[in-house]
DNA sequence: TTTGCAACGGCCAATAATTGCAATAACGTA
DNA sequence: TACGTTATTGCAATTATTGGCCGTTGCAAA
């Protein structure tokens, strides 16, 4: 564990829901000026390896936060406002399950983002 | 219809299986030597949003296929071997229907691709 | 026929994310 | 503490994708 890191980890720690790579360069550079934005890339994808921190796809960026081993939850997102929904894991379980029983296949349900339209955008259905 | 959205569709359409937006545009300029690859990217997410070609996540690029009414299906794209496995829509649609129901958010499963590890990376399970 | 408007494509720059490589820092061991 | 191995960093370049700008085109209204 590398200072570098350990400020990574602090900083989305630190943050009550998601962040975005970017914002999570610029305020390691508070503390830490030359950290490398190549560095807080690889560093989120390491945490997310090893289970730390879960990915959410945002639009067309990355975002990250502490994977909540009490409350966890997957992601929709909608692709007009953005607007980011927590759903319960119960939804897909059944789903994992079957899945790595026919195909051996397990899924990364953890960092799983569902894309759709939301409720609001959905009915003012304009592209 | 201008030749240009008709030339990447008619590769999309020739392809058996998924092509990469790099592929499509290297056989697009064969015939059209001046089209731009962000002409190409564009018509690709239009013929997408029209329903006509569906998009699967490949690692981190993006893959296109005919959309296929007669015999729909999902990805499953394996994380480590970038293996790609159809799913027929039947596992998940009662997922979308109580999505719908419960919170009136219209899944995009037309274009979800499912990440996870294939039955033979999950084994052989080094990272 | 002319005018106006919206759609589309080409060009180029911006953004997002990743990679190769050489220099360096961390860590275990003696 | 000194040393060697390995992992990690910084930097620069590269890939992947998107957006802005502007000229052109087709089509419809005047």
């Amino acid at each position: 564990m590398t200072p570098q890191r350990l400020s990574v980890l602090d900083i989305v720690a630190g943050q009550p829901g998601h962040i975005g790579a970017d914002e999570v360069w610029s305020l390691a550079r508070v503390q830490h000026p030359y950290v490398d934005l190549a560095t807080v890339y690889r560093t989120l994808q390491f945490l997310k390896r090893v289970g730390v921190v879960t990915e959410v796809v945002i639009g067309n960026k990355l975002h990250f936060e502490m994977t909540d081993q009490h409350n966890p939850h997957h992601h929709l997102v909608c692709s007009n406002c953005e607007a980011v929904y927590t759903l319960s894991p119960d939804y897909l379980v059944e789903f994992g399950q079957r899945l790595a029983q026919e195909f051996g296949f397990s899924v990364d349900l953890e960092n799983l983002t569902i894309g759709g339209k939301c409720s609001h955008c959905a009915v003012s259905a304009s592209e």
